[in-house]
DNA sequence: CCCGTTTTGAATCGGGTGTTTGAATCTGTT
DNA sequence: AACAGATTCAAACACCCGATTCAAAACGGG
C-alpha cells in the first residue's frame, strides 16, 4: 500500500496514457489517481514527456518478459509454430485484464499519433523482434523464394490478422462483433486466424511471382 | 479563392482533425488555417463538436460517393469479385492525395479514441455496408455453411488484410516497410492480399468446424 | 439612401494545461 | 539533538483552450 511515489505515478500514468493517449492525458489527473502532488512528476521523472517514455519502457519490458515468444524449431512443423505464434501474439495483444493491461492501448495510440521517441522505443523493443520471427516462420511455411516486397506483404498480412481485432476494437464492437477478451475466446479466434494464414501462405508456395 | 467561410472552415477542420484527432485539434489553429475568425465556428456550426460531426458527414459522404464498391455478381467468379473488392478497399483506405485525403485518418483516430456520436455515424454509413458485402463475398467463396463466429472471424480477417496497412502505417514505416501510396503500389499489394485471402478462405471450404 | 439581416472582428471569460517555486516535512546520520 | 539530504506540498506562473460578447462591417431589398 505504501508503494513509492514514483511507482504509483508510473502505474497511474500508464492507465491514463493508455486510456486517452499522451496529449490528452493530464498531469493533474495522473497525480490525483496516484495520490501524489503535481510537482512529483517533475521531481521523479523530469517532465510529462519523460514520464511517458518511462511508461513506455516499462510496458515494453513487461510485454517481452511474459510468456516467451514461440520460435521456429520449438515445434517440429513450421505450420504448428505459426499456430502457436498467432495464439501467443493475439493473447499478447488482446488480453486486457492480467499481464499487460496497457501496452496494447499505448501502442494503438502511438500507431495513430506517434510521440517522437516513444514509437521508436517500442518498435525496437517489441515490434522488431516479433516481425523478425514472423518473417522466419513465413519463409519456412512458404518454403520457397518469393520477391522481397511480396514476402514482406505476407509477413504483415499475418501480423494484420493478429492485431486488427485490437486496433479496430471499437468499430468491431459497434458492428456487433466485439473481440474476445477471455483466454478461451482469444484462442478460438486465433485458431481461425492461424488456419486462414497457413492456407493463405500455402497459396504462395508454388505460384508465379514478379 | 473566395470560397464561403463555412467551406474553408470545413476543409481546414478536416485536415486538422485528420492530423491530430478531435481532442488535440484547436479551434484557433483551424480558423487560422481557414483564414477565418474564431467566432466563425460558432456562427456557422455551433461548436467545435458540431463542426467535427459536419466533417465526419462530409468525409463519409465523400467516401461512399467515389468509385462504386464492387459487388457480388459484378464479376462471374466470387473470387474475382474478392480480388476487385480488396483492391477497391485498399485504394479507398490508403489513397491519400486525391479523392478522400482525410477520411482514412479520421477513421484511424476514431478507432482508437471514439468521439461519442461520430463513430456510429461512420460505422453506419461506411463500415456497415462494406462489412455486409465482404460477408456475402466470403460466404460465396467459402461455399458452405460455417459457424457464425467463424464466419465473422473470416470476414474480419479479410477486412484486416485491407485496413492494417493504414492503421499501422507509422509502425510499418518505422520497420522499413511503408505502405504504398501510389495507385500502382496499392494495386500490387492488394493483389498479394487478395490471393492470400482467397487461399485462406479456401481452407474453410471443406474442413470441419465447431 | 436607409434599414434590417447576415457575417465578421477583436476582446474577453472562465477554466485547464505543463511547469516552477520556495517553504515545509520527513528520513537517516553524526 | 542537530544537521543535511531527500521528498512532499500548496501556490503561483505563463500559456492555451473553447465559448461568448457585442460592435463593426458587408450585403441586399425597399
Amino acid at each position: 500500500m505504501d508503494a513509492e511515489t514514483a511507482d504509483r505515478l508510473l502505474r497511474a500514468a500508464g492507465e491514463e496514457f493508455a486510456r486517452v493517449g499522451f496529449r490528452s492525458a493530464s498531469v493533474r489527473a495522473i497525480c490525483d489517481a496516484a495520490e501524489a502532488n503535481v510537482s512529483a512528476v517533475k521531481y521523479h521523472f523530469g517532465s510529462k514527456e519523460r514520464l511517458y517514455l518511462a511508461v513506455w519502457e516499462a510496458a515494453a519490458a513487461d510485454m517481452v518478459s511474459k510468456e516467451p515468444m514461440p520460435r521456429l524449431g520449438d515445434a517440429g512443423d513450421p505450420r504448428e509454430t505459426l499456430r502457436e505464434f498467432v495464439a501467443w501474439f493475439m493473447r499478447l495483444v488482446l488480453t486486457e485484464s492480467e499481464s499487460h493491461p496497457i501496452a496494447g492501448r499505448l501502442l494503438a495510440h502511438e500507431t495513430v499519433m506517434p510521440t517522437p521517441g516513444a514509437l521508436e522505443v517500442f518498435v525496437r523493443r517489441c515490434c522488431g523482434p516479433i516481425k523478425d520471427e514472423v518473417s522466419r516462420i513465413v519463409e519456412a511455411v512458404v518454403g520457397r523464394r518469393v520477391g522481397r516486397k511480396t514476402h514482406e506483404d505476407l509477413v504483415f498480412a499475418v501480423i494484420a490478422l493478429c492485431v486488427n481485432a485490437k486496433h479496430s476494437r471499437e468499430i468491431l464492437t459497434e458492428l456487433g462483433h466485439p473481440p474476445p477478451t477471455t483466454r478461451a475466446g482469444i484462442n478460438r479466434m486465433a485458431g481461425v486466424m492461424a488456419e486462414f494464414a497457413i492456407r493463405g501462405l500455402d497459396g504462395f508456395s508454388a505460384a508465379e511471382d514478379g
